[in-house]
RNA sequence: AGCGGGGUAGAGGAGUGGUACCUCGGGAGGCUCAUAACCUCCAGACGCCGGUUCAAUUCCGGCCCCCGCAACCA
């Protein structure tokens, strides 16, 4: 079966997030697992490069904005590469295909009598250049700029008809698997039970410069919705679809998002309302990561406790930052990671656990064995529950279950006692016998994290077939 | 006000209707193949109060704390 899996599209206004990166790395291993099993998976990530706010920080910055988009547009994409990521597209919201469909989007949205024009009231902040809602005001002014005046402004915007969709998307809601975990399912159920309104998603041209032009409108931009959420599906070529991509892996695949937890309501309700309204196929499923904390608190660049991919890439590799973000992260709560207790996982499992054993395992089969290890098929098969754990976004049990293994063979080590037996001509035959078991032991764990740590995999299967002992794998942390 | 999540050994985290698991730390042994690694044993925990049940940490209700969200800010 074709797949289909994207992230959301990461705004670039700042540095990658570790939150971001753990979506990436998650997608990843699905999309690895599912290619491992014969599947044709169509991976797609990219960035969200509208918006006032990246115009006026380029602005700021005295940088010509196509300019400043590229460059944070390079940024996010090298950070695939840094983190080992499989994606199949990258797709920029600033590309002229992709403004094409947003726009193409929109017009069908508006054939439907799903837009219309209304006025708009509120408190308009010169300072912040926006509007404000209650909680941004303080004793009637912008906290922010608390020296001016909030000015009541009447504007004229475009509005989605959300509401026609309140009970549509109740039903599409209903739907067993379309939001995971559960019981954020049954928040988007109450939201929506609650009632649904419009929502506005364009912008007076004099307010939002850069963005997608709305279609036959020119005093009216796109407001985000319809410019980040069609990515999804411009990304495989739609409305045109010149290489098939749409109907392969969208109408006739299987549809999976990956977003934060703080998505549900633009992922699972209005974008669904959208596609509705466009008549093209509903999301099959969307899963919602938790997010990430760090010594209790959120990461905030105030607090300095801000850990980016990039630097765990820089102190422990793209493997192991890929292991830690996978097994130590919870797939849906909300995780708190320090620099001390990563330090202790990397330690404790890979150093102490995975790498010792490899190295003490191949030093007995590089001296004792007189050739490599036949494996079998059985050896590098990749075990059913494994697979069934990652479907349902267990990370973290599907991880134990290798590490598990790892435990098992130190425990073989001492029970058997091949390295005493070896020495011993009337036992030595038996020790051979367990090192070959030992070592074929070692050749399933690294079957396993093939997904996850796919150098570490490879780097331990050479070692098993040329039968010799590798360099360390994992360095031991300076202390 | 409301909505959602959580409170598990000294610390940080998993998990479950019936011997509660992992990492670090503490104590006592063992081993020497290995990256001063590894193995064994010991001490130590399910916020509080009710209910359901043969049995609850796990299900239900209440309470107390903590943390998010509260609509166009991951």
């Amino acid at each position: 079966m074709a797949r289909y899996i994207t992230t959301t599209l990461p705004y670039v206004n700042a540095d990658p997030h570790i939150g971001f990166a753990v979506e990436l790395i998650q997608a990843d291993i699905l999309t690895r697992i599912w290619r491992q099993s014969g599947e044709t998976v169509f991976f797609n990530t990219g960035t969200d490069e509208h918006g006032q706010k990246i115009l006026q920080t380029s602005e700021k910055e005295g940088r010509d904005i196509h300019e400043y988009v590229d460059h944070f547009a390079a940024e996010f994409e090298r950070l695939n590469g840094t983190l080992g990521i499989s994606n199949s597209a990258f797709v920029r919201t600033t590309n002229p295909a992709h403004i094409e469909a947003a726009q193409e989007m929109w017009r069908r949205c508006h054939a439907k009598g799903d837009i219309y024009k209304k006025a708009y009231s509120g408190l308009y902040c010169v300072g912040c250049e926006s509007f404000k809602t209650e909680k941004d005001i303080e004793d009637g002014r912008c906290m922010i700029h608390t020296h001016l005046e909030l000015q009541e402004i009447v504007e004229e915007n475009y509005f989605f008809r959300l509401s026609k969709y309140q009970d549509a998307i109740l039903e599409y809601l209903d739907r067993p698997n379309v939001i995971v975990p559960e019981w954020r399912r049954e928040e988007a159920l109450n939201f929506v039970r609650g009632g649904l309104e419009d929502f506005s998603i364009s912008r007076d041209v004099s307010k939002l410069t850069w963005g997608i032009p709305v279609p036959d409108d020119d005093t009216q931009v796109m407001y985000v919705w319809f410019d980040a959420l069609t990515s999804y599906i411009s990304t495989l070529g739609w409305p045109s679809d010149p290489a098939g991509n749409f109907e392969t892996y969208w109408n006739e695949g299987k549809i999976l998002q990956l977003a934060g937890k703080d998505q549900v309501r633009f992922q699972s309700v209005m974008w669904q309302a959208m596609l509705m309204s466009a008549d093209i196929k509903n999301t099959d499923q969307v899963f919602y990561h938790g997010f990430i904390n760090s010594g209790g608190q959120k990461m905030s660049k105030s607090l300095g406790n801000v850990i980016s991919p990039y630097e765990l890439v820089e102190k422990y590799g793209r493997e192991v930052t890929r292991y830690l973000l996978l097994r130590h992260v919870h797939p849906v709560e909300d995780s708190d990671v320090t620099w001390e207790r990563m330090d202790e996982w990397y330690t404790a499992n890979l150093v102490n656990g995975l790498g010792n054993l490899v190295s003490r395992v191949m030093k007995l089969a590089e001296t004792h064995l007189s050739e490599p290890v036949q494996l079998t098929p059985y050896d590098t098969r990749v075990e059913e529950p494994f697979i069934k754990l990652i479907n349902v976004y267990e990370f973290q049990q599907a991880m134990d279950l290798v590490f598990d293994h790892i435990t098992k063979g130190d425990e073989y080590m001492t029970t058997y006692e091949p390295y005493k037996k070896i020495k011993d001509p009337e036992t030595e035959d038996d020790a051979r016998t367990h090192i070959t078991q030992l070592v074929r032991h070692i050749a399933k764990i690294a079957a396993h994290l093939e997904s996850v740590m796919p150098e570490t995999s490879t780097a331990i299967l050479t070692a098993v077939r040329s039968n010799t002992k590798p360099e360390n794998l994992f360095p031991r942390l300076p202390a």
